[in-house]
DNA sequence: ATTTAATATCGTAATATTGCGATATATAAA
DNA sequence: TTTATATATCGCAATATTACGATATTAAAT
């Protein structure tokens, strides 16, 4: 196997897992701890920063990108990746809410 | 590869991300929806009411046992697996103060 | 003592993720 | 036009995760 069985959950579950699942390397956060300590924000900058081959860092920013958290403006030659933070909020919120929600009511 | 080079990142970073990683899989999502809506919480009834196997079950339980967000209780042959509130309300207020902190600031 | 029920662990197959070198692409600079 | 720079994509190897059947383990019930 090795196949998460997506059917048998609920929308709600599968997306929420998928963020969470971006969310889970280090290298993701750390992209965004420096992201969001920069004023500009360019991949190769990440290259230096985290100990990460530029292909690696890449395919990072590419999960990032899916699920919305990062955008990338072209500026000329280089790309500025920078937090959206419409999506930023929005999961905050929604993360938020599944914590409230879930309470504790045994032992 | 496949494996992740934790020596580069923080030990805040490498930490958090475990906890999201643990959260990401839509079947701990679906055990913790499970087990906050029940007064009593018995694996049993989670492998009947999530559509894996019981092995499958107690895998995604060590898991959230791991990070210590569910606790569990044995009650004579049974095993009561609850959350664990203050736990709970600490990762609830690390991941905030990660949302909080990590800023946009450019686009 | 034996049986039953609940849960954990082991072993294994299928699939996913991580990481990187090599290469492609695209734009600015020379 | 050639060269340099920034980023993306491809292909692959190593490792991790997911899932499950089979088998242990443990405690209650008989």
């Amino acid at each position: 196997m090795g196949i998460t069985k997506s059917q048998i959950f609920t929308e709600t579950q599968n997306e929420m897992a998928d963020i969470f699942k971006v969310l889970g390397h280090p290298a993701r956060l750390a992209i965004l701890d420096f992201v969001s300590q920069q004023d500009s924000c360019i991949c190769n900058d990440l290259v230096n920063e985290i100990g990460l081959a530029q292909a690696t860092i890449s395919q990072h920013l590419k999960e990032l990108k899916r699920i919305g958290l990062l955008q990338g403006t072209i500026e000329g030659k280089k790309l500025c990746y920078c937090i959206n933070i419409d999506r930023w909020n929005e999961i905050q919120k929604t993360l938020n809410t599944f914590f409230k929600n879930t309470k504790a009511n045994c032992c």
